[in-house]
DNA sequence: GTAAATTGGTTTCAATTGTTACCAGCTTCA
DNA sequence: TGAAGCTGGTAACAATTGAAACCAATTTAC
């Protein structure tokens, strides 16, 4: 590979970031603003409606989020009625999460806003640039947790 | 724009969030294993290194961090010698910073593994590809700070 | 020239985040 | 069985982070 001078503003993980963590600030501030949700307990209420009954433990392995993260926003959301647990029939120390009805409302009024943020933002990209972004951010995230030894 | 479900998985913002985190992670624990730097010390290595004598002031706005993050890094620098403050002639309030030799020694040693560490990474697309990537990153922080308003 | 508003930088404080320790409950295996 | 180890979840603690208050130096406006 040719030699070339570090230069922070091209640096590949410095851009990442700043682009992730400007992205990330804004859905997160518009969560916050709209419905009160942190991204956390709002990941929680995404993964609920896709697969109603999870496991704490289950939702952590498909979100990325630490255990400990999904506990307090299991907590919260419960606290505010927005989720139910009902013990779990195979283990007792674990319970069964699902939507409350109020909670189902919640995300039918959700989820067009966070579509709709997502279209705007990435409309700067045209359909084709974005299925290859897709692709990148993919093979990049897989690379990284490689070498840090993650598991996938 | 066609209706489509909401999936998280296919959520951008999520996605670009986990891959971002995962090279973040990557790249800060090198830096932290082999330098004992933060990411932040490292960013302001790396701005002096490029520009002798900026402010703390021209430091965070090259590198999108707050004033706070930037002046705890300058102190904890200051306080391992690896760079130097002069004050400002031009203004009694600031300090002009510079590498020290020491810090100059660091960052040859770090730049090549960080050029290393970056290739390694990014090295799973190819040129065109990491050409196309690097633009939609830019388009879309772009647009992302738009719709917050921040300035850029 | 001086009062008012602004700006560079640091400190203080509160909120978020991850790490470690911990407590059931469950499994294994003798 | 029942002791030893594992796992889901929570709690307690420490470290990071950013927001707001703050100080001193500077600029602006009269």
């Amino acid at each position: 590979m040719a030699r070339k001078p570090l230069r922070l503003d091209q640096f590949m993980p410095y851009r990442l970031s700043v682009a992730a963590n400007r992205v990330s600030g804004a859905v997160a501030s518009a969560y916050d603003r709209l419905f009160a949700l942190s991204v956390p307990e709002w990941r929680v209420i995404a993964v609920l409606a896709e697969s109603e009954g999870a496991t704490q433990n289950a939702i952590g392995q498909k979100t990325a989020m630490d255990k400990v993260t999904v506990s307090r926003a299991a907590i919260s959301l419960a606290g505010r009625g927005l989720i139910e647990r009902s013990p779990n029939p195979r283990d007792g120390r674990s319970h069964m999460l699902s939507l409350s009805r109020e909670g189902r409302n919640l995300y039918r009024r959700i989820a067009p806003k966070a579509l709709e943020l997502e279209a705007d933002i990435f409309s700067v990209l045209s359909q084709e640039d974005l299925a290859r972004f897709r692709e990148a951010l993919d093979h990049v995230a897989r690379k990284a947790a490689e070498l840090s030894g993650k598991r996938d």
